[in-house]
DNA sequence: CAGTGGTCTAGACCACCTG
DNA sequence: AGGTGGTCTAGACCACTGT
């Protein structure tokens, strides 16, 4: 294998060359991959350095490592990437399916003072950018997507195409810090504006994920409210106890297929 | 600090201690706890074993790290640990709430061929032990909870007095190797039972969670429908573009307080 | 510029697992 | 007993951050 690429770190191109190994079932699920000595060889590099290759893909749950034991492959399902958590069109075209959107919505405006939707940390006064879409899947309404960016993001969006595709990815290349989210998950009923845009009885159970996206310093730049048809999307959550904290791994799993 | 407790490393131990300093906020939310170069020295330790006892914070999401920076400590609410996930009682206990139970239904039986609400990978013809209780946060009924055991670890339960507290924690205790979870969260509409123990209107939301866990070898050794009331409990999710894979902070939390 | 964390090396000892 | 991963050390160079 060829390490001679400087764009990335050796041990970031030793965990993606066992995570590819891996995924492509070249270790297929159960099996022992290499011990840490054999790939020093293999790669010529340190020890340390293949540790943290290997740590990297712990924590990532692809594999199980204990002492006198090769590293097992995982039984478990892949991890998928953080964007597929953020970006709903990322999410879809990975499970196959073909992403939509519809603008309902689009506005900037100073931040009233009682605005008791919106968590606390927005500085008071600011301008900020309101946006309604509908998500579809396959042309078929699937979610309600109500955001608000904070005014150093959201400007951006007045010049973006929000019809086009994916506000998160745009985002992302323009620079903004969407580094951090709290996701907080519940079932609320449908009401008048659900049932009409996602065609489900009035008071039918939706599946409510409320965002809170925030730069690494900690500033809130994002609050969302997305409302799924819980018939056609939910939420995949994995946790393992050799992992201190848990895993999602594919975050959201669609049942367009199953029906 | 004494690292002289030989029964924990030096890097599980530095790693309490600055966690402990954290969530007691010696060092605030937002604050820069001390360089490398310091810890090395105040803990007398190598640079390497700071390193690591860092990299557990990273991964827990206590702490921001990058490259000329001190790490900075988080602005997001701390993470829980495991067993606050998998088990109810933990959990409960963690939000300063008093857990309770009542026991609807325990039963052992033979796998019927054909149980479609089994996931696969169950072997047929094997015993299952079914439980099926209504779990408590206050004394208010707040979740039902329906749990198909393999007999591997259910037998356990047929001597276990099931109204007591936490199946998990005394599985655990006993041995059993709940180890990896996979969580399915939708919304669906309360049936005659949910309206019935929760009190809630019948076809009102419900949040349910579907759970696989099984042993590190990838044996599905259980498998649960829980069905929360959705105004009294909820699942947060916290994910960090600093890592590959999303973390699960609080996975739960509640909405007594809130009332 | 000095200080910081990210990466990497080359050794070492130990605890654990399987023959 | 030999191989394995877990831990730890003592150095080194680099990229990035602030002043």
């Amino acid at each position: 294998m060829d390490l001679s690429a400087a764009d990335e770190s050796k041990h970031v191109a030793i965990a993606n060359h066992l995570r590819h190994a891996i995924e492509s079932r070249e270790f297929p699920v159960g099996s022992e991959i290499p011990s840490e000595s054999t790939l020093v060889k293999q790669f010529d590099v340190s020890r340390g350095t293949i540790r943290q290759a290997l740590a990297t893909l712990r924590h990532e749950g692809l594999i199980h490592t204990s002492r006198g034991r090769r590293p097992v492959v995982h039984a478990q399902p892949l991890a998928q990437s953080i964007d597929d958590f953020f970006s709903f069109s990322s999410w879809v075209v990975a499970q196959g399916h073909i992403p939509g959107q519809r603008t309902i919505e689009i506005s900037r405006r100073r931040r009233e003072s009682p605005e008791p939707e919106l968590p606390l940390g927005y500085p008071e006064g600011d301008f900020l950018v309101h946006l309604t879409r509908l998500r579809l899947i396959d042309d078929r309404p699937t979610m309600i997507e109500r955001s608000t960016f904070h005014d150093s993001v959201g400007q951006a969006l007045m010049n973006f195409d929000t019809d086009s595709g994916s506000i998160y990815e745009y985002l992302i290349e323009r620079g903004a810090e969407l580094d951090e989210g709290t996701h907080l998950v519940d079932a609320v009923p449908a009401n008048a504006l659900d049932s009409e845009l996602l065609q489900v009885e009035p008071g039918s159970p939706i599946l409510r994920v409320r965002r809170n996206t925030t730069s690494a310093a900690g500033h809130v730049l994002e609050y969302s409210e997305d409302r799924y048809r819980s018939d056609l999307a939910n939420i995949r959550i994995r946790n393992s106890r050799a992992d201190s904290a848990a895993l999602v791994s594919a975050s959201r799993s669609t049942a367009v297929n199953a029906r």
